[in-house]
DNA sequence: TAACTAATTAGTTAAATAGTTAAATATAGA
DNA sequence: TCTATATTTAACTATTTAACTAATTAGTTA
């Protein structure tokens, strides 16, 4: 949970999970997107997949990344919701 | 929306924002619950300030602190939306 | 006004973060 | 096997962050 919120606490990252949203794609074409160094996109990318934003499949010499939606959805979610008003009041 | 992000990554700041869904409270009041000096709180309520997360409001002596439920929903479900399966595919 | 209290501001420090370039790793293909 | 390519790891640097203590501000009350 904690890791969720660091991860998306950084605009390169959630920038990273917009593309994802749209399709797979290669560290390669992900660095394409950013002005910043192939090793630094790859960084971020190891602390979304710390977070379990992400998951990587290796595909010769390519590692394929891909948003898990779900992990997403249930930490926002479940975080909202104990926001809600109706909770435990 | 990157403020709430950014003020949402830091575990203290979760914390006092569940302690504001329960109750307004003085700034005095959310320090006694941490182990952190009571600059230290005031600097993170900025940090929530700034992202609208809280409103403070001066009584006496006092400020007290409240959520807003309503920006914390709506930049996490907007956020959420984006990643939503069935948008703009 | 003087003394007291709540909270913030200022200045410092240590640790974490995000970037860089250079080197290492792993796979593909001639 | 040699070479080229994709990516990560390592080492380093600059900046930001979160904490502390001391000082300041603002409001209350004797």
């Amino acid at each position: 949970m904690s890791g969720v919120f660091k991860a998306l606490s950084d605009p390169t990252r959630r920038e990273i999970l917009a593309l994802l949203r749209d399709k797979d794609m290669t560290a390669g074409e992900i660095a394409e997107h950013f002005d910043i160094s192939k090793p630094a996109i790859s960084k971020h990318l190891e602390i979304l997949k710390e977070a379990e934003l992400v998951s990587a499949e290796k595909k010769g010499l390519y590692r394929i990344y891909s948003i898990n939606l779900t992990v997403l959805q249930e930490a926002l979610s479940g975080f909202m919701n104990y926001f809600e008003k109706e909770n435990d009041l």
